[in-house]
DNA sequence: TTACGGCACTTGTTATAACAAGTAAAAATT
DNA sequence: AATTTTTACTTGTTATAACAAGTGCCGTAA
């Protein structure tokens, strides 16, 4: 139909996301099916499935067996990375987010090389491993994932299951000096598109993170692997 | 085959990952043929075919047409945002990568609300806009869209074709003070894919930079969409 | 009134089929 | 020997088909 040599499911792609984005297809508004698109564009199934697969991969929609295909509401919350720091849940709450947890792991490990060597560990390469499922506003924001050195694991334990790690450590006075962080993007295996609730592929943003206390000692490593689609990080650069 | 009732397509694909992991595959081979994996899994081409597109959509492998599939290379590059700033192409020059930019638009635009606000534009909302592709030995890496208050795009438009802005703006004397940014995350659309050479729906990470001078006189608005798979963010926060 | 069963509709999975189009190497021609 | 053509192989697009599985509503039975 179209002029071009554009394949068919990319100018139907094409054609619904200027429709989501005019606002003929609001957030939250149900797509045609996938029988009303085949249709109005006169094409198999296959090629409609295609249409809708290629938006699903853009994020516009999310499909739900049984019920349809749905835009996507997209409204993001910002995590301040600024100096002085500020805490993640701080943060959140002045921002009128609640913000709660859910402990999935806590258990010794013996980590991988690189953690290992971001921790400085000497000698026993033992360290705690805690996971962590974060919600905003209920719904399920990122994964966390932190390694923090034997001693303060072992002081810490029952206190770092229900409470976030930054203010447990300020709480036994120990001081956070520095945040050394990397901002990366990934895509979502098949077990961060189950604990994150996102088709497979879906970019997920990791705020990679080593905590030193004074003198520059490490103790603590962790991975916070958000949903792109609701989390970002705003900073300030002063020259 | 599988005891579960995780798809086939599924099972395939995680199969395939955990060989690229081990190293089955290694970074720039080339997988087997559809037909091959046909063979070798027992299942039609629609379902090969499936389990391949999961894994381009976790950028682990790119097929090309005619050729084949072949395992990504990964490594990334980080561009430090720590305070002191540090340019970008200083910071990648010092990394050993050769950097490089092509011009691909400027002209004057009436820019979007949201970049108005941003540089509190009153009276006539003109500005110039430049957009580049920036390339990182050789390799498109990231497009940079920009938007430059009235007087600095007049001044010094026939320079910024040829140079980066940030060193451009230091060499005339105007002094960058603070910069706003927000990291974010996004995905390919059919026209980002095609400037960055990745698939529709790929991950790009997105640097979102508001640039003032003295006094918090805004004087640049820009983004640098950068390929996920290339590019990450590294910064250092001070307690 | 409530609970359950069935039905219509939805998306998900998978197979078979055919042709298009890009690549590369072998074969034929100049 | 160099060039062109052919051929085999690759991925890309699209159609038709059938069944699986989840959702929600409606009607019936308890």
């Amino acid at each position: 139909m179209s002029s071009t040599s554009v394949p068919l499911h990319i100018s139907i792609s094409e054609k619904l996301r200027h429709q989501i984005e005019v606002g003929d297809y609001l957030p939250g508004e149900k797509l045609p099916s996938e029988h009303q698109l085949m249709k109005t564009f006169s094409v198999s199934r296959i090629t409609v499935r295609r249409a809708v697969a290629n938006l699903v991969n853009q994020g516009l929609v999310k499909s739900q067996q049984g019920r349809g295909v749905f835009v996507t509401p997209r409204q993001k919350v910002a995590y301040s990375l600024s100096s002085p720091l500020i805490f993640l849940e701080q943060d959140l709450t002045r921002k009128g987010i609640q913000f709660t947890f859910e402990n999935l792991t806590f258990r010794k490990v013996c980590p991988a090389k690189r953690i290992q060597t971001s921790l400085q560990l000497i000698g026993k390469p033992t360290v705690y491993l805690q996971k962590k499922l974060l919600r905003m506003d209920g719904a399920v924001g990122a994964v966390d994932v932190s390694y923090i050195v034997l001693e303060l694991g072992q002081e810490l334990g029952p206190q770092l299951k229900c409470q976030m790690t930054f203010p447990t450590l300020e709480a036994h006075g120990i001081v956070i000096e520095q945040i050394d962080a990397v901002i990366e993007c990934t895509h979502a295996d098949y077990e961060m598109s189950g604990y994150l609730e996102v088709p497979l592929g879906q970019p997920l943003i990791v705020y990679r993170y080593t905590t030193y206390t004074t003198g520059r000692q490490p103790i603590l490593y962790g991975e916070t692997i958000s949903r792109a689609d609701r989390f970002c990080y705003s900073l300030s650069i002063d020259k």
